[in-house]
DNA sequence: TTTTAATATTGCAATATTACGATGATATAT
DNA sequence: ATATATCATCGTAATATTGCAATATTAAAA
């Protein structure tokens, strides 16, 4: 049926997929990527960068913000935002954590 | 058109992207915890313990095989498999390294 | 005020994902 | 040998995702 029955499924497993699901396609990570390797807030040229359409660009970039990736401005003529940290170290560490979370003692 | 232009992208960024999409649903996200969590391989209860039909999480289980998470035996009546802790280590690797690269002086 | 530049929204086509019933394959138990 | 238990595969339906052209919106510049 092609929906996930996430009701099956704890908050935080939930979360942590939203998460991956931001992740899971390569124009976000090299959005991603690009805004965070910038000295202040970047205000345009991500067309150029990544190479595909603005309409799509845009579209990418909802995704990032709904999850809380982003901060600053968006309405208007020129975008100023930049990636949050707070949020960003937060998903680094819910990342890290089920990572570690293995049986050292599993094979 | 709803395919991916992963070929506007690096190896890495789409390598990465395509672990994140393994970890983009609870439900995977649900079987690898529990199967990183067992003293040993898992041979059954799967099905039991996450709560969807067996030929969904037969699929699911074969996403996270793909990446080579899972090594074990996949043949026969029981499986027998537990998580591939080399590759998690990489992975745990690729997501806490592509984390860390955030300029901290952007905002 | 009219242009212009930058981003958002809409609508659509192509493809991918999720889920499960039915069925097939395989190995063990009876 | 037959039944049973376990997992894989096939087929299909429902929904989600990706991408872009066309268009709208917004704010600043001319």
């Amino acid at each position: 049926m092609g929906v996930s029955k996430t009701q099956l499924f704890s908050v935080s497993h939930n979360e942590l997929a939203n998460a991956a699901k931001v992740l899971s396609h390569p124009a976000r990570i090299a959005i991603l990527e690009y805004i965070s390797k910038q000295d202040n807030c970047i205000c345009t040229d991500l067309v150029d960068v990544i190479g595909l359409a603005q309409p799509t660009i845009s579209q990418h970039l909802n995704e990032i913000k709904k999850i809380g990736l982003l901060k600053g401005t968006f309405e208007g003529k020129n975008l100023c935002y930049c990636i949050d940290r707070e949020r960003w170290a937060a998903l680094q560490n819910a990342f890290n954590t089920f990572f570690s979370n293995i049986n050292q003692n599993c094979c």
